[in-house]
DNA sequence: ACTTTATTTAGACATTTGTCTAAATATCTA
DNA sequence: TAGATATTTAGACAAATGTCTAAATAAAGT
């Protein structure tokens, strides 16, 4: 599985602004990275990060690649974060 | 608050176990320890982290260091990762 | 007081990470 | 085709991370 993926990508408080971002819906690389202060070349190393997590997908829209979120590992994630917690009704949950 | 000291702490493969051998109550370094590969300075280093976070708690008890979950911090985890995720009703869905 | 057991701290070291600049690739438009 | 715009790739580099060994601290049992 991508676990350690997933939890690694969210480790960057950038890359989480990144996933909060594209709630709104998609949007080009460049509308992303208009928000932050980084170079184009770094913005492009964490869209690689959250696509090996499979956090998000890409689709080139003419000159522009697309990003938006991937809502099947979102809910993925979900249960991985339930899982870590006691009494959530999850595997953990060894009474 | 800590989110990203939380995010972090989670990043690792060893502190998630260690979390989750937790669930079933509260054990000391040792015990924790036993079911790992590394030597105790490095669950040392993992156990600060996890405390940095907040999400586990100490108590000395006699020779041994006693830890344990702290459930508070792991509910704030729960809405932490929701929020990254559209349409939870957390502060992300902006309807 | 000494010894043993449990845990942390200090310091070193290799690997990974986030960033940058420069160059490459892809697409659009004149 | 040439030039402009958008994004990624390659390579470098400092900082952070996970690990180790050795030493320090703390409590318990003789």
């Amino acid at each position: 599985m991508k676990q350690q993926a997933v939890f690694k990508a969210l480790a960057d408080p950038t890359r989480r602004a990144i996933l909060k971002r594209l709630h709104g819906g998609a949007m080009s690389a460049g509308e992303i990275g208009a928000a932050f202060d980084i170079t184009g070349a770094s913005l492009s190393h964490h869209f690689a990060v959250l696509k090996q997590a499979d956090l998000v997908r890409t689709e080139r829209r003419g000159q522009y690649i697309v990003y938006s979120l991937n809502s099947t590992v979102m809910e993925d994630l979900t249960r991985m974060v339930l899982d870590l917690i006691p009494s959530s009704g999850g595997k953990g949950s060894k009474r």
